[in-house]
DNA sequence: TTAATATTTCTATATTGTAGAAATTAAACA
DNA sequence: TGTTTAATTTCTACAATATAGAAATATTAA
């Protein structure tokens, strides 16, 4: 086996779609929109961290802005190799 | 949250598509043709129960046949619920 | 300098994944 | 008719992942 987990995938999925900037709090927005479901911070902080060290995310800090207060947001992009285990699992549905 | 795990969706699905008779050693053959990875046989018949359990299969023993020797295949079979569940996730990959 | 806020990081417990040995049961064979 | 062989499932244990939310961090505003 091995394939990306549920919530890998979907989090993976989140940033392949969304236009909006691809940091924490944003994901979380729009995979709660697009799941209907509840996540919790560390249910998307943890897929985030663990797609990372598999190769399949990278990620760098932002500058701050100037909006009030808070720690620099980190971005996120898909690599090659997670856009292709994405599209892996996709096919199986297709088929 | 709660979607099905990655496991019981993969065996789910299989099930769904499948012509063969959809028991355990069945369902191994056709899952791991179908994904092109190694399946233990632990790795079927746990997210079988658990899906039973959830309500998204059933099963039923059949009849021994003319082959030599075994235990009576066990045939399984999707609810209305597990097919909900799966079309809920394929939505998703669709949008 | 302190308070308020946005964000991430950390961490702990519950649940699920994954593997394969053991048990079961039936047919074939001697 | 007792024993062997084979097909299949059941069991169970350890590893890995899911999931929640508190704590830490860093920045602006007061």
């Amino acid at each position: 086996m091995k394939y990306l987990s549920r919530p890998e995938e979907l989090v993976l999925l989140t940033i392949w779609k969304m236009k909006e900037e691809p940091y924490g709090v944003n994901i979380r927005k729009y995979i709660t929109k697009m799941t209907g479901k509840y996540w919790s911070i560390g249910s998307i902080y943890v897929p985030l961290d663990r797609l990372e060290n598999k190769g399949y995310l990278t990620s760098s800090l932002a500058n701050p802005t100037s909006e009030r207060g808070g720690k620099s947001k980190r971005y996120y992009e898909l690599t090659k190799e997670g856009l292709k285990q994405l599209q892996e699992i996709k096919k199986i549905y297709q088929a």
